[in-house]
DNA sequence: GTAATTAGGTCGACTCGTAAATTAAATATG
DNA sequence: CATATTTAATTTACGAGTCGACCTAATTAC
């Protein structure tokens, strides 16, 4: 039970007008009102504050002279008012961005290092190390930097801040933030890489009325994540959602994780290529995933009409559909967002997606989620993880 | 986006304070404050307003004279200051129940009735008519009716108040509400009774605290709910939670539902009593579902040393188990509670339920979550139904 | 130039919750 | 038995919030 009074709703106010404009973009104070149905005075006095602290600044654009009256002046976020770091850590990859208070990153660099072989101390040291090297790069963003946010693939506890397991890592429950807390002194964040990609989508204004939804994402695994009632849920453990190991059946091909018959075992990248190459000569893959080109070259072949390939495909979507479908019967949610690096081959799964669905789904629920796919880039996970440090701000 | 305004601090904290007063029985305010985190001048203005509404009442208990110090004085919820209507419908059988203020059920009767004959039409006025005679037997609860509740089985939209299908009608889609709310002029809550038992739990002191966990129900079919953040999580359809219909394997035994190979068709009462009488020499049943009887002489013979028996519950505990992993998997609650008049069994079904999660859950997640059995007891969905409506109570 | 219109700011009334002071009612103590 | 002590509850003063009503500013329409 948390108590409330009278400052928490100055604060929430704050807040809730920050987010407006953050997503919404430059808006007159008029139209603040009416997103935050806060009365015009109210709004005066918390952005004449806002704006005296910096945080947002009046924006003079020619608006389009429409109408009469005294013309509105836009206001929106002051970008340079602060700054967080993102860090996304991958196999053998570190990723670091800098975003503004916009959420909008401003610099990115990629720095390539032996994630397995690290310890508990050396990741410390090389977190701490390679973030502070890249902001010396960027000494205004540095004196202003209010929050990091770490994104790591895998299973993480994030109300701790620990990895419980990570494929980039070989050392298992890892705490990711203490160090760089400490270095810093300003908050951490940590998240799932799938939750980043979760936030980027809600922080949409298309998404952000949509209070209740599920993400899942394809690419080298299968992940999760899910939306509900406007927030991320990350379960009492701060490692919910992790879809790609839920079970299509009990026996079946191996999965990464070491159980047989997760959802991830039948759609990942790996299973389909693993999977494939069985069946077609394709050229072996010298890493541990396939590459983007091998994968476009897998769904080219079935496009162009390979029966094999075109029978993974539709295994794949039908497992897939199997594994929404327990979504649906659990969660039931407004929409099922599918996305991430499989989402290119998207055209070839989404039928039989609908047909798993079909064939597994309680008929009184089917019809009522929607399914649709998202179109898939790179820095959604960097601006996902720097949104959620943005957070932070208040 | 909802405002906030002082006016609703006042509201929450007074809603905070009648729902410890509900569930921590009588109170001295100064506890009252320590519960809610308020501060006594609040406690005492907030309850002296309920004090004038009659809502809440100081009850002189000779309080053990511990300490000196002037004596605390108890207040506690005047349980005869407004009363909600239960109805609990299931097939062939319509349950009446009156509760009090506290949440207890002061009055109950059964009336059976077709419940599978009946058309919109009929249905309205079959209920209405239920009620107000059940009502009429006690004026004085009717004159402080504040709200009903409507438990059903079966699939619901507790948001929009239908049934969307369920075991107790042959029509489908079906508004419950409307009628009600028209004839009683106050608000009805249509749930399913799954999510009503699992209101009930959250409701007691042990579980208050826990925001995050997951109640299945094994009896006549399996159900399922989800208390998400502290509340009762009913999805964007109002339909969450239908965990007895994820699958176990895509193709198994036939479901109630119609699909093949849910979670229900290897675990609920009908499912376990259909497969034992193909092995062993059972009476058969000339009811839709076993009775309880029946069941518990099915439990008895495994209990006994009946291998082919012992088999079926140790399969139904392993396919529990894997289901249960997927709920770990997407949501992980703090607590899986087990409960219905299945639990009867849940010596037999408590290994393999474990084992069915260690086989199926990644390894990562394994002994992040408590699963437990919770006593059943037949009135536990009347008591939550109760409960629902009266937090329509303020 | 004046009226109409729309945006934004100011001020007073009201509400809330809290800290601190005060009152109430018991026990402990000598 | 009177008084100090202790704990509970209430009252008071105050700072902080929102809102409605009114006012001012800056345009366009005529």
């Amino acid at each position: 039970m948390k108590k409330s009074d009278t400052e928490q709703i100055r604060a929430a106010n704050r807040v809730d007008i920050i987010n407006t404009l953050r997503v919404f973009g430059p808006l007159a104070r008029v139209d603040i009102g009416q997103r935050t149905r806060l009365s015009p005075a109210t709004v005066t006095a918390i952005t004449s504050d806002l704006v005296a602290e910096g945080v947002i600044r009046e924006v003079q654009k020619p608006v389009s002279a429409t109408g009469r009256g005294r013309p509105r002046v836009l206001i929106g976020l002051n970008p340079d008012h602060a700054s967080a770091l993102g860090i996304k850590l991958s196999i053998n990859e570190i990723r670091l961005m800098l975003g503004d208070l916009q959420g909008n990153i401003v610099a990115e660099t990629v720095v390539t290092a032996d994630t397995q072989s690290l310890d508990q101390a050396s990741l410390n040291d090389l977190l701490v190390d390679q973030a502070s090297r890249f902001l010396e790069d960027y000494p205004d963003h540095a004196r202003r930097l209010v929050s990091l946010g770490v994104a790591i693939q895998g299973i993480v506890d994030a109300h701790r801040g620990y990895s419980v397991w990570s494929p980039a890592l070989s050392i298992k429950n890892v705490n990711m933030t203490a160090a760089l807390e400490a270095a810093f002194e300003c908050p951490v964040e940590l998240a799932n890489d799938t939750n980043c990609i979760a936030h980027a989508i809600h922080k949409h204004p298309e998404y952000l009325q949509k209070p209740d939804f599920a993400v899942i994402m394809i690419g080298y695994g299968v992940g999760g994540s899910l939306i509900l009632n406007g927030d991320l849920y990350s379960g009492h453990n701060g490692a919910a959602a992790e879809f790609g190991h839920t079970k299509y059946t009990p026996t079946g091909p191996t999965c990464a994780c070491g159980k047989a018959g997760c959802i991830e075992a039948y759609v990942a990248d790996y299973a389909l290529y693993r999977d494939a190459r069985a069946l077609i000569d394709l050229p072996e893959t010298d890493r541990r995933h396939p590459s983007e080109d091998e994968m476009r070259h897998l769904t080219q072949l079935a496009r162009d009409g390979s029966t094999p390939a075109r029978e993974l495909f539709d295994r794949a979507g039908r497992v897939l559909g199997f594994g929404i479908a327990n979504v649906l019967a659990l969660i039931s949610p407004e929409r099922v967002v599918v996305t991430g690096p499989g989402v290119r081959a998207y055209d070839l799964l989404e039928d039989s997606i609908q047909a798993g669905i079909q064939e597994a789904l309680i008929p009184e629920l089917v019809g009522r989620t929607e399914i649709q796919s998202y179109p898939w880039s790179e820095d959604m996970t960097g601006k996902g993880v720097i949104a959620l440090a943005l957070g932070h701000f208040r």
